[in-house]
DNA sequence: TGATTCTATGGTACTAAGTACTAGATTGCA
DNA sequence: TGCAATCTAGTACTTAGTACCATAGAATCA
């Protein structure tokens, strides 16, 4: 199951990785790399504060262990599923690749 | 190369998953979780504004490219790259993970 | 030659994210 | 009973991140 899920991704990683070498042989430009690069990208949502809650349960942490995986303080975690913070521009894509690939992505 | 560079978060991913399986089973509970989890984290060193420019010249990509990856403005990874701003919790994780395991980990 | 685009720097100003501290209520375990 | 973990809640502070602006070098094309 985790497999299809990471379908998507791993053709994203093959494109890159098929740009940079063709950089690096002087192929292609900085300007195609550019949009190489944009296509690849997979767009960060933002999250609710239950949406992030359910996040977190959905991955069996408490909001300690989870601060402690997006490298933040326990507290700012209780925040966010309260509402009283909003995740910045990093912290959303942090959430993002938690929701789209796991804990284990970020660890 | 890259496949002795993965294998500890490898093995931590499988620590984790492994932990998860537990809980699920009853097996375990979640102050233990909290230990596993805890020890699979890989601590998050601070960069400098000239590592991180190194960083991002080793992915071949231009600060609008790698701002567009982190989820950020391009001006703030020209701010991070002089020292006039020092990335917050959530963005050093980023960072970190991209030194780690490169720029598609976080695509 | 000029025109255009991408790149990066530099500045200013503002909003709000993130931090640090505290305390209280709850649960579960020894 | 006490101890520890979890989560909520609040306050106050620092500064990251954003949105503008203008500038200049380098590369590409007419």
């Amino acid at each position: 199951m985790s497999r299809s899920k990471a379908y998507k991704s791993d053709v994203k990683a093959a494109l890159h990785e098929t740009a940079t070498d063709l950089y690096e042989a002087g192929l292609i430009d900085k300007k195609t790399m550019r949009g190489f690069d944009e296509s690849c990208l997979t767009p960060v949502a933002p999250l609710t504060p239950r949406e992030i809650r359910a996040l977190r349960e959905r991955e069996h942490v408490s909001q300690t262990v989870f601060a402690n995986y997006l490298n933040v303080t326990p507290n700012l975690i209780s925040k966010w599923e309260r509402g009283e913070k909003k995740p910045s521009g990093p912290a959303a894509k942090l959430l993002s690749l938690v929701e789209k690939h796991g804990l284990t992505a970020v660890a």
